[in-house]
DNA sequence: GAGAAGGCATAACCTGAGCTTGTGGCCCTC
DNA sequence: GAGGGCCACAAGCTCAGGTTATGCCTTCTC
């Protein structure tokens, strides 16, 4: 009694094409292939579906009536191949895509600039938030892709999710104009120094890098802004640290830069639900930010 | 690339399961069934359409928008088989009868009758037209049905045309009243008078037995209303000859009727395209026909 | 009318699509 | 860390669905 969307097709087919013999030469099949269909489609139906006459077939009654439907199935399977192509061929679709603050003000901008460029149909979504926030918004599904970072390696709380590595890049102590560096003593000489902490993670990241130097530091100031940040350490009102990249965006010039590899090194990544590098636009977002990253690095 | 539509059924079933194994269950299949034809359907469309996550899988923009069509074409299914079911069990559909005229006046009604008291949402159009005619109409598509007669055997022209015979009858020799029998000379006792034909087929009939008894009738009248040619043979005005079944249904009083077997039979059948009778309502009708010719016989 | 042509169905065969079972990996929960 | 749910992958087996071969039908042509 169900019936077979494909031997509606057909019927479609011999409809047109006027004889069975005719549709089986226009499908490149054998003339009993598509007589054995029509059989098997007339049996589920319950009742003839064509008339067989000389020089060819007509439809019934029941026929017409599953030629009107196999007439819209036909039109939206179509259709549907026509969305799909648009889809794979980057003439359509959209790219929901989070990022951590820093990362939406460099890389981010070139990577969605030079898609945007490449294939102007596609459209990018471009959504600000923290990495745990990032995380959370692609395993729910809110978002395609998350650009984060993590401190000697992927983010916690991944879960299922995807992690491609970007970059790693160095996290360097930034102190205000003349003041001595730490010399041998490390960090624990800026135990007694106001703080400057960007945002949770960071700060998270901070502390324990004190802590492991023998003290809990004092976070006076708190800003994930890297220009405000320097602009306090420049006017002597703390010290703090910066990754790289951040320094290379914006240098203020009076600040000074301290290398210390003791406080790690910030890995940025790109991260999404498994299978979705696999989405074309997806795909081509992803392709372009590792671009932007090779670039930078 | 070409997208099989079961294929996209199925993945409409995952999607409202929510996950593969689970659309499984409910086709009562294995997970692995369900997962091949997904994957052959990514394959076919190149691009993901399922993001697999823990407990489940969420579809993607490409999924989204075959799942749109999926519903369109799951519809046109459900509702081709509804109209279907209603063909077949007889709450639908429609019979083009042809028949001639004196079977419309009699078996006809009986059988169209009867047919609409059982099925009401059948619909019958009836057409009236002499055998050659209905011919013509069953085989261009035009009727599905046609009630004909031929005499000695099914009327010429059939084609591939289907012939069901429904009953023979006697042809009688119609004379006025007191007129002297023909006698055992037969037909050659009435060369000399004057002759009243019917339609063209039973006047070529008629002319055919006149010949074989050596003598061409000269006919005077034509008229293929029964009551009419008994009208004229009660008042003298000619001789002619019927079938039984025009006299059952309607005999003058004054004429006389004389069997003659030189006259042959009349064979009455129903005529159809080959297969038209597992259309449900044309064998609804030929069943009700032949009822009634066997309730007539 | 005999033959050729074109239509369809049926039968028998054979390959591969599409099921199955079995297994392993991953994640989450308890 | 044991258990359960999800998935993919691999290997095997069965039958759907092709094929070729054949026969019958009607119609057209000479």
């Amino acid at each position: 009694m169900a019936l077979d969307p494909r031997r509606l097709l057909i019927l479609r087919d011999v409809a047109r094409a006027g004889s069975i013999s005719a549709a089986a030469r226009t499908l490149g099949w054998t003339q009993p292939a598509v007589s054995q269909h029509l059989a098997r489609l007339e049996r589920d139906a319950g009742a003839p579906l064509l008339l067989r006459g000389p020089g060819g077939v007509t439809p019934t009654e029941a026929g017409e009536l599953l030629l009107r439907r196999a007439d819209v199935v036909a039109a939206e399977l179509h259709a549907a191949e026509e969305e799909l192509a648009a889809l794979t061929q980057l003439r359509a679709g959209r790219v929901r895509l989070v990022a951590f603050p820093s990362a939406a003000a460099t890389l981010v901008p070139e990577a969605v600039g030079a898609l945007a460029a490449a294939h102007p149909d596609v459209t990018v979504g471009l959504e600000e938030a923290e990495p745990p926030e990032a995380l959370a918004a692609v395993a729910s599904g809110d978002a395609d892709l998350a650009l984060v970072f993590g401190y000697d390696g992927p983010p916690a709380g991944l879960g299922p999710l995807v992690w491609q590595r970007l970059l790693d890049e160095a996290v360097h102590l930034v102190v205000p104009p003349g003041r001595r560096g730490p010399g041998r003593r490390g960090l624990a000489a800026l135990a007694a120094d106001d703080w400057i902490g960007g945002c949770v993670r960071c700060r998270t990241h901070l502390v324990e890098c004190c802590e492991a130097a023998g003290f809990t530091p004092t976070v006076r100031h708190t800003t994930d802004d890297y220009v405000v940040v320097q602009a306090l350490v420049a006017r002597g009102l703390g010290v703090t640290v910066l990754p790289a990249s951040a320094l290379a965006a914006y240098r203020h010039p009076d600040v000074q830069v301290v290398p210390m590899a003791s406080l790690g090194r910030r890995h940025v990544g790109l991260v999404h639900r498994p299978g979705a590098d696999g989405v074309p636009a997806t795909a081509a977002l992803v392709a372009e930010v590792r671009r932007a990253a090779r670039d930078t690095a």
